[in-house]
DNA sequence: GTGATTGCAAACTGTTTGCATTTTG
DNA sequence: CAAAATGCAAACAGTTTGCAATCAC
């Protein structure tokens, strides 16, 4: 668990950090910086941004925790760590986790110029919610 | 080709823009706005950057490039508007281009719950000249 | 000539940094 | 008690916006 690994660091459990950790335990939601500071400092009123920043970075050098480039704008976070894909809803944004193993192989001319470590796949489409709530304003 | 997409638009081919999609045109280099803005203030120093993202978002509009979310703090534009896919050294950064269709499927339960319409794979690894350049430090 | 585009500066948003004060181990 | 973390404010970087002057069609 994340509180074992930040023990065994140089890094201290603050309560502010437990409630971070708290909030993003077990977390799907891929949340950006700032939802996490608005969600944990209904507890911390006092609770800072630069905090929540500090603390993903300490996440991150413990590997807590894994930054997402899914969204232009703003970085998202996903505690979950295990190698895993995304489910875009183009519509709506709701990013879905896909726990599966994808075997694929780069064109032969590339992976002789490059040693292919991983990949991590994006799907993108539309969620049933969205679909059902265009054929409405439609038919 | 995207000049013609401009002038069947209301979209003015301007100096500027000429400029511009010349710099785009055939590069994979994936830059960003600022990238562009420096190249192409060489040939026009009054060249601004709002001229740069203006001609992005004209270009987007008519499908003639496509936004890259692969660098969490900047974004990156593609003009090479086919579907296709990156691979990214983790060490330099290069991205290289894929043209390879790769055929997956979701869980069978989200399947149900989306309407998956298309995949986007993001390779890494390490890229021959910075895997050398490794191997000179430690050997 | 008219409506779109330019270029500048100012505004905004997300992220980072510096530092005095407080806290953890 | 020493080293690390907090919280605030200021600094930053990338992007967006408002607008008068200019330009493409």
């Amino acid at each position: 668990m994340t509180v074992e690994k930040f023990k065994t660091a140089t890094l201290r459990l603050t309560p502010q950090r437990l409630a971070i950790l708290e909030f993003l335990h077990g977390n799907a939601s891929h949340p950006s910086a700032d939802d996490i500071f608005c969600a944990v400092k209904k507890r911390f009123p006092t609770m800072s941004l630069a905090t929540v920043y500090n603390t993903l970075e300490a996440l991150r050098s413990v590997d807590g925790i894994r930054e997402l480039k899914i969204d232009s704008s703003r970085r998202r976070y996903d505690p979950n760590t295990m190698r895993h894909h995304h489910l875009i809803c183009h519509s709506c944004g709701t990013i879905v986790d896909i726990h599966a193993v994808y075997q694929l192989d780069v064109p032969p001319e590339l992976s002789k110029k490059f040693d292919v470590v991983g990949n991590q796949v994006e799907f993108f489409g539309i969620c049933r919610p969205c679909e059902d709530r265009k054929a409405g304003i439609i038919g």
